[in-house]
DNA sequence: TTGAAAGCGTTACCAC
DNA sequence: GTGGTAACGCTTTCAA
């Protein structure tokens, strides 16, 4: 059905081998046999197979994208940039969701695995690291994504959690909250290291920590505004009365102003709120959203640039490998101020 | 390096092809050669090599998608729903973004016709059609989302658009509004079609269509809120004072709400305001946005089935195979009031 | 400057 | 039940 090289051969007079070096630019073929084969190629309307080439160089110029949601736009955006600069270097992305769940999760790479990938990328769900230690012993170059995990033999971008907690909860003092709840998120780095950061300022501010202003862990990154929306109601009918709210994702606050507006508290009047993620929307919501931004479209950068170099270096292996080294990026999350917290 | 049939078989004692039909759960095999080859299987770890599977079955169990926008929700809804269903059937997408360029949208399409995909799924970009005869020309199944094509060798998956405008339409005059003012969509099917259902509400009510109430052609779905804040600026600045305003999708609906409260138009009071797409944060937004909903699941849902049906056709392709027939789904589009046009 | 031989890992067809 | 032969479309190595 589809043209193959064998035929621009034949029709030529020369050898595939000739054929496939005139498409490849090769340098050692004439001027003329290259007009010749490459006239009737477009004749033809000759398409390379790169399925064919991928089994024989062994690399396929695809690399696997898996994020929790595809919804969520920090994933999105992510996605966005990262293709981009991938697609400029002639990659391609093939992306899959795990729904947030880590069975899916697993289910998915090892199919991932089986497609001779070229590098995959991370946003983990699950706190067990067998399915992430299986895609390393493959020996295909791994990228985690926003959180990291115990796995040493993987790269890394994200921003800096603690910090983003920090600036949160810094930002909601300085507008003089002093009773701060915090909507957490999951039980992975992420989540832990923004609570911290909440806790240091808390601290660094003199103000006691206190466990009952924290909400349940949250399931992950899925239906999270509905999470928010339910542990916010939660925690404002406490006898504490918190007048901040720092919450771990812009859905959540998002669901945790739905909850306070239902239960008459007036934002930011009465309740200060600020989120994290800082997605594209935030400025049109009910209530403008002060967020913290998590740099969604630098991450997609740096994570193909890591891959990038990668596959460069596959390709001048000869150089004193040595022990191989992980990338571990760590940006820096800026405060982005609204009117939710304005006051 | 990765573990082969080859080795397998040399373990076992058995030959390649054994060891294939065993990993395929063919009947013609003992227990005993099928328990020892799968033993031996699980103990060197063996996974199967995809791109050699596909280059000899000539199908790859990829699917390519691509979107003018990864962030428009509208296409992220598609997309979302679309992988889950292919990935139940074993199948898996490549997602690439036009970025709304017809010249990418070519250069993207070249590339995924490279890699011997099992279907190809498009929303379009481009008046031109070149590029999607070139898909069909070579033989990969072309299914067409949201916007129609004059290509006929395509399916298609939408909604009525004529329909989508009238309601929104039929809506604004319902709840009181007499000037009725449109930004429109790009020059396409689903454009056009609005406008159209726009003017027939118009006709219906007895109410003269007005060019002045229509804004200029927009670009496309990228950065489309900006481009609504500019038109509407413009139209609610004109002699004319729209009192109900028809926006071709979501976010150029928020674009618009914000040059009218920059003007000083009140909403939905002095002027009410609907969208199209029906996003998922609508509800959350600054003003809660009416808007049509446009089936963005059901619609992924149903391009996977397409898709299916077209696997399976090729796997009975004995039958009397007669001219192909080209699916056409067109979902019924549906109102969903809120406070943006509620008076 | 060109090409022959070999092979990538798998499956289809048919004989044993 | 089992396996040989051939093939999928391409690239690599090395000799001519």
């Amino acid at each position: 059905m589809a043209v193959t090289m064998k035929e621009i051969a034949r029709d030529v007079g020369v050898s595939v081998i000739t054929v496939s070096k005139v498409l490849r630019n090769h340098e050692d073929i004439s001027r003329k046999t290259r007009d010749r084969v490459m006239r009737r190629a477009m004749e033809l309307g000759y398409r390379l197979n790169l399925t064919a080439r991928s089994l024989v160089t062994g690399r396929s110029s695809l690399v696997g994208l898996l994020v929790p949601d595809l919804l969520h736009s920090f994933f999105a955006e992510v996605a966005r940039s990262l293709a981009a600069v991938l697609h400029e270097n002639g990659l391609y992305l093939i992306i899959c969701s795990s729904e947030g769940d880590p069975n899916l999760e697993r289910h998915q790479l090892e199919h991932l695995l089986s497609r001779r990938l070229d590098a995959i990328v991370v946003a983990p769900v699950g706190a067990d690291d067998s399915s992430l230690r299986m895609v390393t012993d493959s020996g295909t170059p791994l990228i985690l994504l926003d959180r990291q995990a115990a796995i040493k033999t993987a790269h890394f971008v994200g921003v800096n959690d603690l910090l983003a907690g920090t600036l949160a909860t810094e930002h909601l003092l300085a507008v003089g909250c002093r009773t701060i709840a915090h909507l957490r998120g999951p039980k992975n780095s992420v989540g832990d290291k923004r609570l911290e950061g909440y806790k240091r300022a808390l601290k660094k501010a003199g103000i006691l920590f206190r466990e009952e202003l924290v909400s349940e862990v949250s399931s992950g990154d899925v239906e999270s505004r509905i999470q928010g929306e339910q542990e916010a109601k939660r925690l404002l009918s406490g006898k504490l009365r918190p007048d901040g709210l720092f919450c771990f994702s812009d859905p959540m606050a998002i669901g945790a102003i739905h909850a306070a507006r239902k239960l008459g508290i007036s934002i930011p009047k009465h309740l200060a709120v600020i989120g994290c993620g800082n997605l594209h929307y935030d400025d049109s919501l009910l209530v403008p959203l002060s967020s913290i931004d998590q740099k969604s479209a630098r991450i997609g950068e740096r994570a193909a640039a890591i891959i990038l170099e990668q596959a460069l270096r596959g390709k001048y292996e000869e150089e004193p490998t040595g022990p191989k080294s992980y990338a571990k990026v760590i940006l820096r999350p800026e405060l982005v101020k609204r009117e939710s917290s304005s006051r």
